[in-house]
DNA sequence: GTACCGATTTGATCTGCCTCAAAGACTGCA
DNA sequence: TGCAGTCTTTGAGGCAGATCAAATCGGTAC
């Protein structure tokens, strides 16, 4: 299993300390990316005004970690561009991602004591970070943003729930014509915020072939192979290890359950 | 897959109808099982009476279906006493359990259109079922609601993450050694509301063979295989088939990871 | 260009779980 | 008490995906 965090837990209180990233414009949330995608999208200017200055932004370099499982959950954050993987590890350290967060994503965990899974940076990533007591309390003086908090968390259960369907009963090539259609919508979504805008039968993988397996709860050697039966099937077709272009989607459509 | 379905959608809109069930006595919330667990645990008793003014109870027969997956959802429910599973099939039949919802528990899907799962009862159940739009309503009008239904959303979703590390990651073993605590532990918790109080070492499962094997994403064989190889390193002992008695508890807490 | 290194692919073999089949054990009912 | 039907267990064999091992690729530093 792939550990890519870098950084200890300790290193994770200096995320909004002074030198980690300046104080943001009072008008920096008007320009931001996903303000009208967020979780901050029901809220007026003057209340997104007040959630700034609660908030930092943050870069985040490829494999640095911003939550760790178990520890204290001390931040909740705003993916602003990149992707990030929400990951769980078994005592004996097998890892099973949980999950991608895209821009517009809300991570981290409110109303909890500590933080059910890692968040990681696959890329680079910026985030939009507040300290979970902060944001809690924000919360509670604005019922819209509390109310947008619960639609996301049900939509992200019914999200989690399909997933436990491909984990269960979906074979190798069905997982990962699965993946690669998620990957592909959410890059060809419009507003993705992602660093480069894709044409519309290709796409950039935001992470490796190990990751991709760690996602999909199955070998490094397994998804290799199933890469190279849809590339030797017409299915898709390969340039460099990371590009992909999606030549007959309705085989993919049709393998994703 | 076990289908254990009985009734067609359309007989679901009859749950509320007049000869379902009568209306609940002014009182009838006070004396309730899980009136301290539930959602309903943060109201106060005035609350509380003008939401039994929305509710029904409803008994639902083994195998009776409540709420049918892609099927508008028009129905939420509290879990008054028995077990119920959430389920989610691939369309070709496969079917996968998403989770058990016991007693005091929330089933249904408020803020959307379609139910995103089925959810069917395992043995004798009791719920208190709301029209969904009767419930946002109430929700919308009671901050205290809305917060407990975010609080138990954002924990059903740690719940369900873990889940997700089962079906990813563990063994046939390991997979039954997780499910054999977590209902043991539910059926030791005090105040369980389930039919029959429990020893401290013995518990009924509250479900088939088959079923086991649909929330673990294994086959009825493999889980009778299972049971049988715990059984002969005397790591539990059976009384007919679903009476179990832990007999070396800290080898299932090694196994569940 | 060339050497190096990690990531990926490919090959060979193994194994845990599935599939298919049949026997055995409960449950309800006559 | 015996019978039928269903659920569960057990057995035999197959296969998808894991594991172990080695070759190849891609990027990069020199």
């Amino acid at each position: 299993m792939a550990n890519i965090s870098e950084r200890s837990p300790d290193e994770a209180v200096s995320v909004l300390s002074e030198n980690a990233e300046q104080r943001n414009d009072l008008n920096f949330c008007q320009a931001c990316s996903v303000r009208n995608r967020a979780i901050c999208a029901d809220l007026d200017d003057h209340e997104v005004e007040l959630l700034n200055g609660i908030g930092r932004r943050r870069h985040l370099d490829p494999g640095e970690t911003l939550l760790w499982e178990g520890e204290e959950a001390i931040f909740v954050a705003n993916v602003v561009s990149g992707v990030m993987k929400l990951s769980t590890q078994t005592s004996d350290g097998r890892e099973q991602i949980l999950g991608l967060a895209y821009p517009s994503d809300f991570i981290g965990r409110p109303f909890g004591e500590t933080s059910p899974y890692s968040a990681g940076a696959l890329g680079e990533v910026v985030v939009c970070v507040f300290r979970r007591m902060d944001f809690e309390r924000f919360a509670h003086e604005h019922p819209r943003l509390e109310r947008k908090l619960l639609e996301r968390t049900l939509s992200e259960l019914d999200k989690t729930r399909r997933w436990m369907l491909l984990l269960g009963r979906l074979n190798a090539e069905e997982r990962l014509a699965t993946l690669l259609l998620e990957i592909f919508s959410r890059n060809t979504a419009p507003m993705c915020g992602s660093a480069s805008p894709q044409d519309n039968d290709h796409f950039e993988l935001p992470m490796s072939r190990q990751q991709i397996a760690d996602i999909l709860g199955l070998t490094i050697e397994t998804v290799s192979r199933q890469f190279t039966k849809f590339r030797d099937e017409g299915v898709i077709a390969m340039s460099g290890r990371r590009t992909v272009t999606v030549r007959r989607r309705e085989v993919l459509e049709a393998l994703a359950k």
